[in-house]
DNA sequence: AGCACGCCGACT
DNA sequence: GTCGGCGTGCTC
C-alpha cells in the first residue's frame, strides 16, 4: 500500500495542485462502514494531522462529531470537493498507531469481517484513547531573559520567592505543584504573570506516578529462573536451528513441539537474550492463567525492562505501560491475548506460548485469534515467531506438515526424567456401593492418593466442573432445573447456598419443590469440585486440602497463596478445575489424578476430543518434575475413547493420526476453513426468520465450492434471554469464505433488535 | 451504527 | 391540521 507512507509526504502537498485545499486525511470509524472517508485538514492544523492520529471529524447531515482514525494522508479527495468537509480537531499526538499496526488492523478488518475502524478501536485500549492518568495542567514557564536577570526586580516577597522557585526547579511545575511547595493562593502567580516576568502554557501531564509496594505475598526464594540454566542438547539444537532468524529481519514461523516439561520456556527465554542483544525487542503471550508472579519472575531476572499487561490494570496503568513500550523503555512485553497488539517499535521476536490454548481467540468483535494475529504481525514486521507446546492445535500441526512452519522437537524431558506412567481407570468397573451417593473417587484413586502421601508426596486432583451438584433434576416428570434466562441446567453451589447459571450468573435460592410438577422429590446429583472437596476432606482427615477454582480464586493474589503453601508443602491434596492443569511447576507432585476425564469429551464440538486430550496431556504434565518419578491416574466412562487412551500414552503423533482423518471425513479444520455466523434476539420466530432469509442471500452468493449448514438453533439456544441460532460456511480454503462474507454482510439487514456475529475460525462452537 | 428524512395513522 | 410510528438510505 503505497498509500500508507503517504504520511510522510504530508509536507509535500503543497506540490500537487488541487483545487480545493490539500492535503487531505483519510478517516476510518469504529461504525461497520467499509470505507475510508476524506477530509480536508484546514490551515490551522496544517503540519499537525498525521498518520496514526484519532481526529474529531463531524460525519452525517448532523455533522455529529465522532472520533476517527486517521489511516493516510492524499494530496487530493477522491470524492466531489463539495462534499468534503474539515478536520474538527487532532486528539494524539505523537500518533497512537504506527504503519504497521495500520496494515495489521486492515489486515484483521478483510479477514475477520469488520470495518478497518472497528480494528484499529479494538486495539487500542480503552485507557490509552481515554489518556487515563493524564490531565491538562496549567504550566508556568519563566522566560530565559527574566530567569538570567531576575534579582533586577524589587518584588512583594511571596511572588520573589515563587519567581526563585520556578528558577530553580527541576522540570516544569503547575500552577497546583506551586500552591503546594510554596503554601500560598493562586494570588501571588497570577501577580507575576500580570508582569509578564512568568508565562504558561496548557499541557498535558501525566499524574503523580503512583509508587507501588511490591508484593509481599509473593516469595523470593524460588528456585526457578535464576542465572540461565545450562541447556540441555535438545534445547540448544532448537536453539540453533532457531539462530539465523533470531540473528536476521525475515519472516518465519517455527513450533516448538516440546513435551511437558522439556524447558520450552527455557528456549523463549534464551531466544528472546539474542535479539534484545541486538537492541531488539520481544512480545510473549502466554494465557491468562499462566501470567503468575512465578512466571513473571522467571522473565524479570532475565530482562532489567519487562512490562507484564494482565487483565486486571487499570486504565491508567495500561496507558503508563502502552507510553513505556512505545517510547522503547521496554525490552519484554508478557502478556495476555490483546499484548500482541503492544506498539513496540522495534520488534524482533514474538512468542506464543501454550499455542493451543483456545484463549487466545477473542470471543467478541472482532474475533480475532491472537496467534494468527502474531503470525500475521511477524510476516509484516519481518521477524520470527515461535509457537509453542506439548499439544499443539491440529491447525498449527498441519501448518508445520505443510512446510509453512517449521516444526521443532523437545522430545525429552529435561534432566533426563522419565514422563509419568499415566493409568486408566474404567469407571465402569467402579462400582458404587448400594445405597450410597456415588463417589468422585474410585478405590483405586483412593488407594494411589494414600500412597503418594505416606510417601511424603503431593496430589493435584483435576475436576473441570464447578460447584457442589452439577444439575437438579426432578424425577417425577424428568427436567433438568434451568436458569431462567439460558439454556442452561443450574448448578448447585451448596457455599454460596444458591443454584448458579454458569452462563449468566443469575443465582437461584436452591429448589425443594419442581417448578413443573411441585413434587418435593427433587435430586441433586452431579459431582463438581465443591463435592470432591467435602469428600476429599473426610476421605483423607489429617491432610491439608485445598481447591482452585473460580469460586475460591475471587480475590486477588488467592491464587498465589495457594500456590506458595502448596510449594511450601503446607498443602498436600489441590484440587481443582483446569486453572490447576497448566503449567504448575512443582517437583513434589508424585500423583495427579484426573476425577473425571469426560467432561469435555462429548461437548457437540468437532474439537471436543482435541480438547479432551489436550487436557489430560496437560495435567499429566504436572508430575514427575522433580527428582521423584511421578504418576498419572485418569478416571474415564470411555477408556477406549482416543483422545484418553492416546494421553495417557503420552503420544501426541498417535492422536493426531488417528484425528486427522475424522476432521477430513467432515472438511473440517485443518482441512478447510469454516465461519460461524450467529443471530441471535429475544423473540425466537424472528430469529430464525432473520437466519433463513440471510441464509437465502447467502446460498444465491456462494460459489459452489462453499457448503452452507444451517441455519440450526446454537447447541446453547438461549443466553440472557435471547435466542441463538447460527450457520457454518465450510470451504476448503479461506478465499471463497471471505468473498462471500464481503459480498452479503452489506446485504445483512438484521431487524433490530436482532444481531448478527461472524466468527472466522471459530474456536467453540456452543 | 447513528441519524435524518419521509410517508402513513390517531390526537390537541 | 400536526405529532410520532419506524422503514430507507447515506455518511467524506
Amino acid at each position: 500500500m503505497s498509500r500508507l507512507d503517504a504520511g510522510s509526504r504530508d509536507d509535500q502537498g503543497a506540490l500537487f495542485s488541487v483545487e480545493a485545499e490539500g492535503p487531505f486525511a483519510g478517516v476510518v470509524f469504529n461504525r461497520p462502514l467499509d470505507q475510508v472517508f476524506s477530509y480536508a485538514i484546514p490551515k490551522r492544523l496544517r503540519g499537525s494531522v498525521k498518520v496514526g492520529q484519532r481526529v474529531r471529524v463531524p460525519l452525517g447531515r448532523a455533522n455529529q462529531p465522532i472520533t476517527g482514525y486517521v489511516v493516510w494522508i492524499e494530496p487530493s479527495a477522491a470524492v466531489d470537493p463539495g462534499k468534503v468537509k474539515d478536520v474538527l480537531e487532532v486528539l494524539d499526538d505523537p500518533p497512537l498507531i504506527d504503519g504497521v499496526m495500520l496494515e495489521l488492523t486492515r489486515w484483521m478488518a478483510g479477514y475477520y469481517a469488520c470495518s478497518w475502524g472497528q480494528a484499529l478501536d479494538a486495539v487500542v485500549p480503552a485507557g490509552v484513547k481515554k489518556q487515563a492518568g493524564t490531565r491538562i495542567a496549567t504550566c508556568l514557564i519563566v522566560p530565559d531573559e527574566v530567569r538570567l536577570c531576575r534579582d533586577t526586580w524589587t518584588l512583594p516577597s511571596r511572588q520573589a520567592e515563587i519567581l526563585e522557585l520556578l528558577c530553580k526547579a527541576v522540570g516544569t511545575l503547575t500552577v497546583t505543584d506551586v500552591c503546594r511547595l510554596a503554601k500560598c493562593t493562586t494570588a501571588p502567580i497570577a501577580s507575576l504573570r500580570r508582569r509578564g516576568l512568568i508565562h504558561t502554557v496548557r499541557r498535558r501531564m501525566s499524574r503523580a506516578p503512583v509508587v507501588k509496594p511490591s508484593d509481599p505475598t509473593v516469595p523470593e526464594d524460588d528456585h526457578d529462573g535464576k542465572a540461565p540454566v545450562a541447556l540441555t542438547s535438545e534445547q540448544s539444537d532448537v536453539l540453533d536451528r532457531l539462530a539465523p532468524s533470531l540473528a536476521g529481519d525475515a519472516f518465519a514461523t517455527f513450533l516448538l513441539h516440546g513435551v511437558t516439561g522439556s524447558g520450552k520456556t527455557e528456549v523463549y527465554l534464551s531466544a528472546i537474550e539474542r535479539v534484545v542483544a541486538r537492541g531488539k525487542e520481544a512480545i510473549v503471550l502466554v494465557p491468562e492463567i499462566s501470567l503468575t508472579p512465578q512466571t513473571i519472575r522467571r522473565f524479570r531476572r532475565r530482562f532489567d525492562r519487562v512490562a507484564v499487561l494482565h487483565s486486571h490494570l487499570s486504565d491508567a496503568e495500561r496507558h503508563r505501560h502502552w507510553r513505556a513500550i512505545a517510547s522503547g523503555e521496554v525490552q519484554v512485553v508478557v502478556g495476555a491475548r490483546s499484548a500482541i497488539f503492544a506498539p513496540a517499535r522495534k520488534l524482533g521476536l514474538i512468542v506464543i506460548d501454550e499455542e493451543h490454548e483456545s484463549t487466545f481467540k477473542q470471543e467478541t468483535t472482532p474475533r480475532y485469534h491472537a496467534r494468527d494475529v502474531a503470525v500475521k504481525r511477524a510476516q509484516l514486521e519481518k521477524l520470527p515467531v515461535i509457537l509453542g507446546s506439548a499439544t499443539p492445535a491440529l491447525e498449527t500441526w498441519a501448518n508445520a506438515d505443510r512446510g509453512r512452519y517449521t516444526r521443532l522437537t523437545l522430545g525429552r524431558r529435561v534432566a533426563e526424567r522419565p514422563m509419568p506412567r499415566v493409568d486408566i481407570i474404567d469407571m465402569r468397573r467402579e462400582k458404587p456401593s448400594k445405597g450410597q451417593p456415588a463417589h468422585a473417587l474410585g478405590g483405586l484413586m483412593r488407594r494411589a492418593m494414600a500412597e503418594a502421601l505416606d510417601d511424603n508426596g503431593q496430589v493435584i486432583l483435576l475436576l473441570n466442573r464447578r460447584g457442589f451438584h452439577t444439575f437438579i433434576l426432578c424425577p417425577k416428570c424428568g427436567c433438568v432445573l434451568k436458569c431462567g434466562a439460558c439454556d442452561v441446567a443450574l448448578t448447585h453451589h451448596k457455599e454460596r447456598h444458591t443454584a448458579l447459571c454458569h452462563t449468566c450468573d443469575a443465582e437461584y435460592p436452591p429448589p425443594d419443590r419442581c417448578p413443573s410438577c411441585s413434587c418435593n422429590t427433587l435430586h441433586y446429583g452431579g459431582i463438581g469440585t465443591e463435592r470432591l472437596e467435602r469428600e476429599v476432606r473426610e476421605a483423607f482427615p489429617n491432610h491439608v486440602v485445598r481447591r482452585m477454582d473460580s469460586d475460591t480464586m475471587r480475590s486477588p493474589g488467592a491464587y498465589e497463596q495457594v500456590l506458595a503453601a502448596f510449594r511450601a508443602r503446607q498443602v498436600h491434596i489441590l484440587l481443582g478445575t483446569q486453572m490447576i492443569a497448566k503449567g504448575l511447576d512443582f517437583p513434589d507432585v508424585t500423583l495427579v489424578g484426573v476425577v473425571n476425564a469426560d467432561t469435555s469429551l462429548h461437548l457437540p464440538d468437532f474439537r471436543a476430543a482435541e480438547r479432551t486430550f489436550q487436557l489430560v496431556a496437560q495435567v499429566a504434565g504436572r508430575t514427575g518434575r522433580g527428582e521423584r518419578p511421578g504418576r498419572v491416574l485418569v478416571q474415564t466412562y470411555a477408556p477406549d475413547a482416543p483422545a484418553i487412551s492416546y494421553a495417557a500414552r503420552h503420544d501426541y503423533l498417535g492422536f493426531v493420526a488417528q484425528e486427522l482423518p475424522e476432521r477430513k471425513k467432515h472438511h473440517y479444520p485443518p482441512f478447510g476453513r469454516v465461519v460461524r455466523l450467529i443471530a441471535r434476539g429475544p423473540i425466537e420466530a424472528d430469529v430464525v426468520a432473520f437466519l433463513d432469509s440471510f441464509a437465502g442471500v447467502l446460498r444465491g452468493l456462494a460459489d459452489p465450492g462453499v457448503l452452507l449448514l444451517g441455519p440450526a438453533p446454537a447447541p446453547v439456544m438461549k443466553i440472557k434471554h435471547l435466542f441463538r441460532y447460527h450457520l457454518q460456511l465450510r470451504a476448503p480454503t479461506a478465499p471463497p469464505l471471505q468473498a462471500l462474507l464481503r459480498a452479503a454482510l452489506p446485504l445483512a439487514d438484521p431487524p433490530h433488535p436482532i444481531e448478527l456475529a461472524v466468527d472466522v475460525d471459530p474456536v467453540s462452537l456452543l
